[in-house]
RNA sequence: GCCGGUGUAGCUCAGCUGGUAGAGCAGCUGACUUGUAAUCAGCAGGUCGCCGGUUCGAGUCCGGCCGCCGGCUCCA
């Protein structure tokens, strides 16, 4: 007799159960897709054979989940094979917020197919088929898929080490899979077929391209319809939408890749400069200018050449050849060279706002996250050996502060090693890896291990941040680099009078301006917070009569340093309140005959709406009153002339 | 770069099985003189992404190229 427990204590005695018994005796049934035995995920009809621990999975769980989506991508399996006779079946997981599945499938499908594929899903959930695991030995697995032409599925097979291979049937279908699954395809209800795409099998370009079809499954169906209404909730986010929208900027067919600035996204852009050249003053850091094109011979000694030279644009001065610059080490190691430096100047932090230029495959260009031409902030910091851990640390503060404090985004850490097409001897890797790992666990921060994505000249840390549909974009990087020293023979002189190798560190915080800029207005649905905003106050006269008024006010705000306009059209005032919601305008001041008979102005903010009429020493202390990392910037002048 | 989709006025979109383009908003002009999310009327605006082909005739069919969108691969 074996003893089975729930986890609050229940438990019972018998010889042989299925999970799905135990759970039942145990009163945890209703709504399980899966249990869990002694930690373990199971299928429900698991046999139990000994004394354990047995707990429910429940679908709306995040495991239950997994489980239903996991399940729900093998129905659309079976359902693509009833519709497209000799497709092959590749891989199905269930991912972050649903599940995919790839296919080999004679000629194409389009996205009109997902509704058809869809009616047949339901067709075999009707069907109610029983979703049981078996096994075979692994030579007759490989045989029997073999023999059915599912070269995907013995691919896998062949890499599986077991002697059995692990498969599920549901009607007629078959396939290689380690579970657990749901018991029955009726329990697959809530599902939405969402997107088609290519995908390279086992995720490698040389290989051939597959089908992918996206989509998501939920336990309920209230939950289903909130996914989706969130997703289109969150398409009105997008920054290149929100961007033309806000005449911030915009990518012309003249420019894949190259966006244009518009006065909006410019004040935006220079708003966002002048907070980050005011933090880095305050941490120490002095800045540089660097060319955008230097001789050719640079990016050769600098291993740009060789390890980077397809990401690069290159052109000709006097017939001799240039390149235009990728990245900005180069030239800020020339800068570092320009003098004799000695240990007292360690450590150096040289910053750059430095615009590069990258060639970026047609496919990824995306709006302003992914561009051909963007400008880094970017900095260099030169370091002692044991500088090395405080001065990555430093930056990580600085990073948090940013992110954290200032933005309020949530982000998430990846440390990058080395990759593939690496510069440099293996030893000196393993230190700066295991450098930035020590400066991670020693701030006790949680990162992914994100294997061979380091730059070609040095492991890295990443700050990653979430656009408004959850694809996550590199932004902050810390990079240790030991080879760019070597390759320039760069030196400090030591206090024993010897020439020493400092370590450079290559670190940026937004990353680039254009892609925080893209995470800025998605994070904020272009409703910028007042310091940020391109137009802080838009002034709406009542009748035209009224425009004098709202001139001299709009004039007294400039000299506070506000970014302010009057909207002096002939438009009722319902119109221009309309509009400057619609253009998110943090406050609109309202000026009818009320304000200028009593000097005042009715104050009407984006959200709140219309909050009070103030005297402008009211208004000062309101709009000067507002959060401004800048803090006591000069520009803010405090007094209040008459007009 | 690869796979799928897509490309009509500044923006959002109509345009059936081929018969040389239409709406709303925005813009301009005029009237209205306006108080917290759209005043009314008129006008103007398009080589239908580009190139080629089929056809008496192409926005519509075919081919090539370019851009864009979603993925993959790659990256800040």
């Amino acid at each position: 007799m074996f003893v089975f427990t729930s986890p609050d204590g229940r438990s019972f005695e018998a010889e042989s159960v299925t999970a799905l018994e135990a759970l039942d005796r145990l009163g945890q049934k209703k709504g399980a897709v899966a249990a869990r035995v002694d930690g373990d995920l199971v299928d429900l009809a698991t046999v139990l054979t000994d004394s354990s621990l047995v707990e429910a999975v429940p679908a709306s769980s995040d495991e239950g989940l997994e489980i239903l989506r996991h399940s729900t991508s093998h129905l659309m399996a079976q359902a693509v094979r009833r519709l497209f006779p000799g497709t092959k079946v590749a891989i199905g997981p269930a991912i972050k917020e649903g599940f995919y599945y790839d296919f080999d499938v004679n000629g194409t499908l389009t996205e009109g197919d997902l509704k058809r594929i869809e009616d047949e899903m339901r067709r075999i959930v009707k069907e109610s088929h029983r979703v049981e695991r078996f096994f075979l030995p692994r030579d007759e697995a490989i045989a029997r898929f073999r023999d059915e032409g599912e070269i995907y599925k013995v691919e896998l097979m062949e890499e599986i080490a077991d002697d059995e291979i692990s498969l599920y049937r549901q009607g007629e279908y078959v396939d290689l899979c380690r579970g657990p699954h749901v018991p029955n395809t009726s329990m697959l209800r809530h599902f939405k077929l969402l997107s088609l795409a290519g995908a390279y099998w086992r995720g490698d370009e040389k290989n051939v391209m597959l089908t992918r079809i996206y989509g998501t499954a939920f336990a309920e169906k209230e939950d289903l319809e909130a996914y989706l209404t969130r997703i289109e909730e969150a398409k009105r986010r997008d920054h290149r939408k929100l961007g033309r929208e806000l005449d911030l900027f915009s990518i012309q067919e003249e420019g894949p890749g190259f966006p244009f600035f518009h006065p909006r996204g410019m004040a935006l852009r220079n708003k966002l400069i002048e907070f980050w050249r005011n933090e880095h003053r305050r941490a120490g850091y002095e800045e540089i200018m660097t060319p955008l094109i230097l001789d050719r011979d640079l990016w050769i000694r600098s291993g740009h050449w060789d390890h980077y030279r397809e990401n690069m644009y290159f052109t000709e001065i006097d017939g001799a050849p240039y390149a235009i610059k990728p990245m900005n080490c180069p030239g800020g190691i020339l800068v570092y060279k320009s003098q004799i430096r000695s240990y007292r100047d360690l450590p150096l932090r040289i910053a750059e706002l430095g615009t590069v230029h990258r060639h970026e495959r047609s496919g990824v260009l995306h709006g302003l996250m992914r561009v051909r031409c963007f400008t880094q902030d970017d900095a260099h910091l030169y370091v002692t050996p044991d500088q090395i851990k405080r001065e990555i640390q430093g930056i990580m503060d600085l990073v948090d502060h940013v992110y954290s404090d200032v933005f309020g985004f949530a982000y998430h850490v990846e440390l990058s090693t080395r990759p593939e097409k690496a510069m440099g001897e293996k030893e000196l890797w393993d230190r700066a890896e295991q450098s930035l790992q020590e400066a991670l666990e020693e701030k006790g921060v949680a990162y992914r291990l994100n294997p061979g994505d380091g730059a070609f000249y040095g492991p890295k840390i990443d700050f990653h941040l979430e656009d408004c549909i959850g694809r996550t974009w590199q932004c902050g990087t810390i990079q240790l680099d030991f080879q760019m020293p070597e390759k320039f023979d760069m030196t400090y002189v030591g206090s024993d009078g010897a020439q020493h190798r400092p370590v450079m560190l290559h670190r940026t915080v937004l990353g680039s301006l254009e892609r925080f800029m893209g995470i800025l207005i998605e994070h904020f649905a272009g409703a910028f917070p007042f310091w940020l905003a391109p137009l802080q106050v838009r002034i709406l006269p009542v009748k035209g009569e009224h425009q004098p008024w709202a001139r001299s006010v709009e004039t007294l705000l400039r000299e506070w340093g506000l970014r302010v306009e009057v909207d002096g059209r002939d438009e009722k005032l319902g119109k221009k309140i309309r509009d400057a919601q619609l253009q998110k305008i943090p406050y609109m001041l309202v000026i009818g005959e009320r304000e200028v008979e009593s000097k005042r102005v009715a104050v009407r903010e984006r959200s709140k709406g219309d909050l009070a009429s103030l005297s402008l020493e009211g208004l000062q202390e309101l709009l000067l009153g507002e959060y401004d990392p800048l803090g006591d910037a000069p520009s803010l002048r405090r007094s209040v002339p008459h007009p």
